[in-house]
DNA sequence: TGCATAATAGGACGCTCGTTCTATTTTCTG
DNA sequence: CAGAAAATAGAACGAGCGTCCTATTATGCA
């Protein structure tokens, strides 16, 4: 019972996990709706069926890049924070690791952001499971807030909806300047938003 | 002298003008990428070839909607502001102006958001286009800020470039929340934010 | 009113897109 | 090693895109 199954490891699999690694990649630069399965097979050195059979469709593909990011998210943002003791000390290693990620993603781009604007009005199976993501991760934010305040680390009449949406500006006011923009020190003005608003919101007990 | 040129209100200038209408309504709503003169032909009952003549190509389409738009920007919430006291008072009619627009505009969409994202990484006249307004509003608040610094109405050491940092941040997830999310209360919770920021630099002499 | 000119329509172009169908090659397995 | 099954290639499709060219229609001025 060491492997469960190990049948899956067919050529057809790697090839497949190799075009979902490069999609991701494009679709960080070039967004969700830029991601061509012609430029995606040139990449690949393949052909467009070949890349195709993969997925049933464009639209498939899109919600498995999707699911991709949003695995690596979790890995590299969510699970490493749950580990840290509840209340403040995890909220912060949320907020920080958050803003890890979107800093080095300054190269290539968030998912959650970009999509976040190209399908704020385009309803179908991709924006749900958006949506569902997003909307995930904001609970999680307003999980650990709560905590806080229920450790006494935050002010008892804290807003933990309030405190997630201007957490969640920072990180947008962050992706615009350094990605748009292109102004130095962002990373900076965010972690100092951060900062200061916990400060406002703190038990100084 | 009442009236200065009255020549160019030919037939082909206010088409112009009505296309131009619905381009901007139709680009805050898909994005400036998602124009296409195909669609806005059948909008305007007319020929592509009709519509395109107007500009010499898609791009200048996409330019001149944008320059409508920043018109637009400009008198809704910049020069309403700029007859405001300098300092605190002209800083918040800025702000609540600019929140009030991005309200409405939870139906439609903000070009200068969902822009940012589409072309942050895209290299082009419209980039450099849309760089320049945003810029030019970031220093619009920069100077404000500063104004109200020097009018000792906010502490001497605030940073102003931090404040606008923060201003933006939380209407950037002002549109996050209300547009994609979907949530109630996002436009509260903007007030709400910079109610709190500026309380944390104001001077209170 | 007549005529130069502006405004618009219609069609065709080359391109790219997602998708489908049919071969062909490669991989795995008994 | 053979044969079944999976993986990939190649060509073609219909649709939509921006753009260009040529007529035709509408406009505004003498």
């Amino acid at each position: 019972m060491t492997e469960a199954i190990q049948k899956p490891l067919r050529k057809g699999e790697q090839t497949r996990a190799a075009i979902l690694g490069a999609a991701l990649e494009m679709a960080s630069r070039e967004g969700l709706e830029g991601l061509t399965i012609g430029v995606l097979a040139d990449r690949m050195d393949m052909s467009k069926s070949g890349v195709f059979a993969h997925f049933g469709s464009r639209e498939d593909l899109q919600i498995d890049v999707l699911r991709l990011y949003n695995h690596q998210f979790e890995q590299e943002v969510f699970y490493p924070s749950i580990r840290e003791p509840r209340g403040l000390p995890r909220l912060q290693s949320l907020f920080r690791r958050w803003v890890d990620r979107v800093s080095l993603e300054i190269a290539s781009g968030c998912i959650y952001i970009s999509g976040a604007v190209e399908y704020d009005d385009r309803p179908g199976p991709i924006r749900d499971h958006l949506v569902d993501m997003v909307d995930s991760w904001q609970r999680a934010l307003h999980r650990a807030a709560q905590q806080a305040i229920d450790e006494h680390h935050l002010k008892s009449d804290t807003d933990p909806k309030q405190l997630v949406f201007e957490m969640y500006g920072l990180v947008l006011a962050l992706h615009h300047d350094a990605r748009f923009i292109r102004s130095p020190g962002s990373v900076t003005r965010a972690h100092a938003g951060f900062e200061r608003l916990i400060a406002s919101v703190q038990n100084l007990s």
